[in-house]
RNA sequence: GGCGGCAUAGCCAAGCGGUAAGGCAGAGGACUGCAAAUCCUCCAUCCCCGGUCCGAAUCCGGGUGCCGCCUCCA
């Protein structure tokens, strides 16, 4: 089976076919730069990493761009609160961001542009918008004229008439229509602003990821991705402006990915019902919170609550226990005779994983081979004194290989060394050798507390961290 | 008003026409000096009502409930 996706501009699960053999063009929206994310904001960021290392790791060539807005009403107002400039604020998220990325253990992008970085493209694209009659210029503010552009709607599957009339902006006397929207901002006096053909002034929100999608990736693209509330009107005036700048599809397949609630609502800044990734953190392991998001489908809500991530906890941990413990029989035992049931389980678990994935990436699916095989693992460590060395490799690639794209443990090696530690851990074997159980629990609760856990096994004791 | 989503065990969650994956929690048992980890066993007929079909959680019609977008929002 060939890897299918749900198209948001069809409707449809579609078969995936690149534009070019081999390659994918993949695009997805940042965060605006003026605080943390929260855990609803992390949705989309761990999902589309989830999907482009799928990608890569059945053979794409990938170039992932994610940008940073880093200048737009919010940012301005956040700077005025803080007494910071706004590009100071911008570094200074950008550079949070990262450190709960990368917690997160979301891949850096191959690129990560900045709008404020593009204004000549930003520019030049709003330019040509004009000089083809699709946007006109008002005092200083350049507008996009929908009404210049038959499809629009194609996207949300919205007539132009049906948006109009259920519109709820406000009427603006500097707009031609109410569903124009801002390509091009003046700048009030003590605003950033960026010279332009029409005065000074910043771009509007949707232009800057329209600039800087085509000036990395082409005209054409293969995914964009992005959480549904973008779905109207950012991504709509997204493909607008595009196609009527450059003539040409800008998206082939539009994935979108659906909300986290929290107490049945969607979790939002603006409802102010937010957790930030930084504050879970305290609590949990941040790979917790990367199993929890993917362990619903992504075109499915995600309910937020504690009890969700306790779960998502254990869950993790019985995969890490396995790998560990997988880790600790190689080093630790003899290998032993074939088993047969064990292969076959790693065998057909991974054609689950594979059509699991393929099917519109459906992690929660993939998610139930990968415990298949860790029950098949502990099961044959169970019955076995030694290992059998097929099988057990078999295992070890596939949970390796699915690592690589959920990326739930480090990678190198799940086995832990430390002199301290090791020291004590032989005080204890010694201590528990000559049946001083009360030395040997001293030890065991010394570590505990330190958030090392202690496993006595028949090959001696091991030991792992607390996630 | 327009567009769309969801409803599967105590909880989380796959499945999307062939007779209910997986995880968490719980109960009992095994192993252990005690633990932990692990293993074994047990634990659902899929919101309601009709219909199509040899066969439906899965398709169709009608309900009920919850949620989202149409304004900044992942």
């Amino acid at each position: 089976m060939a890897l299918a996706v749900y198209n948001d501009l069809t409707r449809k699960k579609e078969t995936f076919e690149p534009i070019e053999k081999g390659k994918v063009k993949f695009y997805t929206c940042g965060p605006t730069v003026y605080d943390f994310f929260h855990i609803g904001n992390a949705r989309p960021f761990v999902l589309f990493d989830v999907f482009r290392r799928y990608l890569e790791s059945i053979g794409y060539e990938v170039t992932f761009v994610q940008n940073f807005t880093d200048i737009d009403d919010k940012m301005i107002r956040r700077a005025n609160e803080t007494g910071i400039t706004v590009p100071e604020l911008a570094d200074k998220f950008i550079a949070e961001y990262f450190e709960d990325a990368d917690s997160l253990g979301i891949k850096r992008a191959t690129l990560h542009p900045r709008a404020t970085h593009e204004m000549d493209e930003i520019i030049k694209i709003v330019s040509k918008l004009i000089e083809k009659g699709h946007a006109y210029e008002r005092n200083g503010d350049v507008y996009f004229s929908v009404s210049s552009f038959p499809e629009y709607g194609k996207l949300s599957k919205q007539g132009i008439d049906d948006l109009r009339s259920g519109a709820r902006i406000e009427v603006d006397e500097r707009k031609n229509d109410p569903l124009d929207f801002a390509l091009w901002k003046a700048s009030k006096p003590e605003e950033p602003s960026w010279e332009s053909p029409w005065g000074k002034g910043r771009p509007g929100w949707h232009i800057e990821c329209s600039a800087m999608a085509t000036k990395y990736l082409g005209n054409s693209i293969d995914i964009h991705g992005g959480g549904s509330d973008l779905i109207f009107p950012h991504h709509e005036n997204e493909i607008a402006q595009s196609e009527c700048a450059s003539g040409c599809q800008f998206v082939k397949y539009w994935l979108h990915n659906a909300y986290l609630m929290i107490d049945k609502e969607k979790m939002s800044k603006s409802l102010g019902n937010f957790m930030t990734v930084r504050n879970i953190r305290k609590k949990f392991n941040p790979l917790v919170i990367r199993y929890f998001l993917l362990s619903a489908h992504y075109r499915s809500p995600i309910n937020f609550s504690k009890e969700g991530l306790d779960q998502a906890q254990s869950a993790l941990e019985r995969i890490n226990n396995c790998y560990t413990d997988l880790n600790f029989a190689v080093l630790n035992r003899k290998p032993c005779g074939k088993d047969d049931a064990l292969s076959e389980a790693v065998l057909k678990a991974s054609k689950g994983y594979t059509d699991a994935m393929d099917d519109d990436f459906n992690t929660a699916g993939a998610l139930g081979c990968v415990f298949d095989v860790v029950r098949a693992v502990n099961v044959h460590l169970t019955e076995n004194n030694g290992f059998c060395e097929e099988g057990i490799k078999s295992a070890k690639d596939f949970l390796v290989k699915v690592n690589s794209v959920f990326g739930f443990f480090p990678p190198e090696s799940s086995l832990n060394s430390d002199e301290e530690i090791d020291g004590l851990l032989a005080e204890r074997a010694e201590a528990r050798k000559c049946k001083n159980f009360k030395r040997s629990d001293e030890i065991r609760d010394l570590l505990a507390e330190k958030g090392i856990i202690i496993e006595d096994t028949a090959q001696g004791a091991r030991w792992k961290r607390q996630i």
